[in-house]
DNA sequence: CTATTCAATTGACAGATATCGTTTCAATCG
DNA sequence: CGATTGAAACGATATCTGTCAATTGAATAG
């Protein structure tokens, strides 16, 4: 899979050198990959984001109780995952009564989208 | 931040009753999630959104040796960031002589670019 | 009002996995 | 050979996943 790499050719150090120094540098600043890849990393197990695509579409409309079923895991451990997204920013929660209502916040997904597709 | 929340009642379940029936599921079904968690479990580290960052930008002209001294790691460390990159499909290399040239494959970012903006 | 039941969160735990440093090793070039 | 780039191996430490038990808080039955 070349892709449509043009390589740029290197010289070998001088002895004792340290190695070739950086000609290029991340167009995304440390604090912003920060929270890029918090965000990314709270989607990187399967159950987390399927939670979040239901939410997305059904926001306001799903308890926990119904999420839990939808994966093979007990109903405690949604609720861990739950907390993971929540403490990552991607969604915030409502109760009302015995059940509790989660729904996204799409500003946490676009920053992460914006810069995929960049 | 409630958003645009309408809520949706539910009733609490008779006695004995397992709970409350999902009425919604995923739009994204198991297999496609695993794939999407993958990748994006892959950018959750600043550090490797960053390698991607530069590699994105910068397809075959950057070796490894000019990638290390962008962050405050060492060498094998970057290695092996790279190496989780490669083993989740976002990067590909290529080695010239003594230089290893990175790139990153566009489709393995597409799949989690376009989830999210859909 | 009190006791009970249900939804949901929390804490504690074991097992798996991730991070990152040090050391080591293979390969390339002068 | 000697120096250099890069990767692999190992290990110490930390974090993540999922289960169980205990707890909180709201609704309801008596």
């Amino acid at each position: 899979m070349p892709i449509d790499l043009e390589l740029a050719p290197k010289q070998k150090s001088p002895a004792g050198q340290p190695c070739c120094q950086p000609v290029v540098y991340p167009d995304v600043d440390r604090d912003r990959a920060v929270r890029l890849a918090t965000v990314a990393k709270a989607l990187g197990d399967p159950i987390r984001l399927q939670l979040v695509d239901v939410l997305r579409k059904h926001a306001g409309k799903v308890c926990v109780c119904e999420l839990t079923p939808l994966f093979d895991v007990g109903q405690p451990t949604v609720s861990h995952h739950l907390k993971v997204l929540r403490e990552a920013g991607i969604v915030d929660s409502e109760r009302a009564g015995l059940w509790a209502y989660y729904y996204v916040l799409p500003e946490a997904l676009e920053g992460l989208g914006d810069w995929l597709s960049a």
